[in-house]
DNA sequence: GTCTATAAACCGATAGAC
DNA sequence: GTCTATCGGTTTATAGAC
């Protein structure tokens, strides 16, 4: 019993280290550009000994990303209940931006990928984004309660703009021109988010 | 003479319609995804074909992103010189969002996309992009002259984002999410950009 | 479970006939 | 210029030895 517990905790091990890999590689170069081989050659084993362990490549990507909203659920449950809605929502584009930035961040299944039907047919996946999104959703009914955000907007719109910032192409640019620092960009992108590019009356 | 121009007139309108073709893939499905045999097939011509035109898969890519920039130096130059320096800018970024909806809008060259560093080398896309960014920059700039643009954001996270709101996959989900009106849509992309989701002060 | 080797499919690009 | 046919390379996925 404990000898196949310990098995069992190896082989997890093993498949976390696969899936940081997958995570990395799909926010480097998204799903269709991530080889199976450059999968196998980043975790250094053979890409047969990989499909021992995900019986596809759709699957081994979905691994990765519900290892993904199961640290985003992580880090929505911490925060405190106590804390205004739109500081949490603040927090949790702030964290995106920061994983993006560290290469963490696979990007958003568009609306055309062929993984995003894989994706929306995989129940540990879409179990998940449901709890995100409800989390997120109540979070922003609030918000808009006290009036902290804007009322015409719908849920709907808050939470897809929300979400996108997580894989906004601004933030890489912005790093590109070497000019900010991460946590400067961190701040950039969150403040054109809730606070737009026009100037506001304080 | 005059046969001369009427045949390269005729060919000068077949590649219009290839570029159009591969314009309208490139939004589709992305540089990587997109096929010649598929942009061959869209147009109803062999492979082979397209080579005379073309001389490879960049190439004709570089020519689609061209004839893009070209057409979005129209709109730029068709703005009123009178008009307020924001007012054009939203001016620009509807006009992108609407194309993106209209599945004309190929997706940004990524930082990490193999079309990227093709794209930098070729003069003529270099050289329209340059124009784009200055006029663009010229607006930034005004605007925040005359106080309708937050000061405290450098020009080059203005000129970013609003470039990026160009290929915002947040009206892919609106618009999958068949609740809004392609117009609608366009007024929530430019009403989030400007003024962001939090409320404002009126 | 890990490896090497390979099958099957697809893609970019070219050859050569018309 | 357009076609068919094909080359060379890559990719996902599998077979079989250890």
């Amino acid at each position: 019993m404990e000898r196949m517990s310990l098995k069992q905790q190896q082989q997890r091990l093993r498949e976390d280290v696969i899936l940081q890999a997958v995570n990395s590689l799909l926010a480097e170069k998204g799903y269709d550009l991530m080889t199976v081989d450059g999968v196998a050659a980043v975790v250094g084993i053979a890409k047969a000994s990989l499909y021992k362990h995900f019986e596809s490549k759709e699957r081994l990507a979905a691994a990765a990303m519900v290892r993904l909203l199961d640290r985003t659920l992580e880090i929505i449950e911490s925060q405190a209940a106590s804390a205004a809605p739109l500081d949490k929502l603040t927090s949790i584009v702030r964290w995106a931006v920061r994983e993006h930035l560290r290469g963490q961040m696979p990007a958003l299944p568009s609306t055309r990928s062929a993984l995003r039907e894989a994706l929306i047919a995989h129940k540990p996946y879409v179990d998940r984004l449901i709890r995100v999104t409800e989390h997120l959703g109540g979070w922003i009914e609030a918000a808009q309660h006290e009036g902290a955000i804007n009322p015409r907007l719908s849920g709907e719109v808050v939470l897809y703009t929300v979400f996108a910032r997580a894989c906004d192409p601004v933030s890489d640019f912005l790093k590109l021109s070497g000019a900010y620092s991460d946590e400067e960009i961190v701040e950039l992108i969150a403040e054109t988010c809730f606070s737009g590019l026009a100037t506001r009356p304080s």
